[in-house]
DNA sequence: CTTATTTCGGATCATTTTGTCCTATATTTG
DNA sequence: CAAATATAGGACAAAATGATCCGAAATAAG
């Protein structure tokens, strides 16, 4: 469904939205170690993810990403997955045809579309902030 | 969602049962030229299906694919998928988590578990022969 | 100002997926 | 039986994705 940028991307994001609520900013490494992700790989992703603003970094000692809760509000998970995967989940055709349009469409379009606009529904009504708070009390978990 | 082995599966089964109603045999070269697929590696995707007995296959002059409509009815499109991309898009994590369960959730666990049993139901709901018939009056193509 | 820390970014490598080529094997037809 | 046709399957090439390494740039603190 996604790729595994994506994963690490989701993964991290909603950790460090956690620890912004507590005031805390992350380092790559402690990110890639609570997260189980592979370290050079994760910088890469975040790196792309702060270039896009959709969190924070600053570099220099005490530096590391964040994304204060006000913020992690508003970033939504479709902003992570397109950030990372593009928009090939809501865009592409079920069976890959180039060009599967109401117009010509596949055998499958209308309920694969159907099925396709669930997912972005979900993607783009799902916020970060909701998601770390499901860590809190040890809900649910971003690793194992 | 799909890999571009499973887009060629899923063009090249629906055609097949397309033909196979007129009473047609599929050689590979017009499937991959009707299905605008690569010739040799959907080759290799046939194999696998005809292997799973998901479709027929005969060697020699005047050989080819096909898949009477009485099977076609019976092979649902999640058949096709779970047996070219295994059924990682049922069971899967949504950011990836290798042991994702209700008792040690993700935090998407349950919207995403929704989402994708939306599609389960939809892959398993629709048959191969209900898709080729799309193909009839022209109201889908396979192409371009 | 120097040093330590931390992200940035380029280069490179590994793995997986996609795609090709060629030979073997089966089958129909003359 | 011989020849022609078609799938089966192994070996290999190319491209995309995943992952590592290392030096550069920025920044905080002594």
């Amino acid at each position: 469904m996604f790729s595994k940028a994506c994963h690490y991307a989701i993964r991290a994001v909603i950790l460090i939205a956690k620890e912004s609520r507590e005031g805390n900013r992350m380092s790559l490494v402690e990110i890639a170690d609570r997260t189980g992700s592979p370290q050079a790989f994760t910088a890469k992703v975040l790196q792309q993810l702060a270039r896009l603003r959709i969190l924070e970094s600053s570099k220099g000692p005490g530096g590391g990403f964040d994304l204060p809760p006000e913020k992690a509000k508003k970033v939504k998970l479709s902003m992570v997955v397109k950030a990372i995967d593009g928009d090939a989940v809501y865009l592409g055709c079920g069976m890959g045809l180039p060009q599967c349009n109401p117009k010509q469409p596949c055998p499958l379009h209308d309920d694969f579309q159907k099925v396709r606009n669930e997912l972005r529904l979900m993607l783009e009504g799902t916020d970060i902030l909701t998601l770390s708070q499901a860590l809190d009390d040890g809900r649910a978990v971003l690793k194992r």
